[in-house]
DNA sequence: CAGAATCCCTGCCGATACTG
DNA sequence: CAGTATCGGCAGGGATTCTG
């Protein structure tokens, strides 16, 4: 997923919020204020370097704002922007969506869908 | 982007929505009926066997629902279902949120989102 | 503590060929 | 025409090490 092959906005959005983790540090920063150490905590799986990588691309993308702190041990806060705060109902309309799907006829007699989950 | 790391329905909703293809398709298909070929000709940079894939994926989760006709040349036909096009507005809000992103303040100096684009 | 840099491997995805 | 099957390259992302 590099480039666009369109220049469609919500293509665009999907460039940001696409993979697993956008979602879910949003989830967690709509909480307050975290620091780098709480978000690893937060969701213990991702590794270091996905941390940085994916704090650093919703702050580029304006969602996410970073606060450092002189002194040591060094210290970075995180927070939702104003931005980030308005796109958290609409995330969360998305995973209301996604429930009525779940549980609607469309998959009446079938197991909803098959996500590889060891 | 393989297993779920929490039960959230946002997570998995993301799980689906992904990527590059999974909103382009659905932006085509609010067109109405395609069939396959036609899909190919809409963007032309999907490679043959990722249309069938991501197809798959959408109809699976109940977004898309898949018609075959008999006789030959063989024939099939691809549509929104209901839950589909209940999903198109929010994905254009996403989108409409965006828009407000890239041209609101938070980047009153710099550039907007760095996206690599050949 | 926050994060930059390096190495390395997995799995995504493209190309090609074949079936109904 | 629509779709499977197989192979292979390459990039995404994990583990580790090093700096401020």
């Amino acid at each position: 997923m590099k480039d666009l092959v369109s220049r469609c906005p919500i293509e665009e959005v999907m460039q940001i919020m696409s993979g697993r983790w956008p979602t879910l540090l949003i989830y967690y920063l709509k909480q307050g204020t975290k620091r780098f150490s709480d978000l690893r905590r937060d969701n213990p799986t991702i590794s270091h370097k996905m941390l940085t990588l994916e704090l650093r691309k919703l702050e580029d993308a304006g969602i996410v704002e970073r606060t450092e702190f002189e002194g040591y041990p060094l210290r970075v806060e995180y927070d939702l922007t104003s931005a980030g705060l308005k796109l958290v109902p609409l995330l969360d309309a998305l995973g209301n969506w996604w429930e009525t799907v779940e549980a609607g006829p469309a998959h009446a007699s079938t197991s909803p869908v098959k996500l590889s989950q060891k």
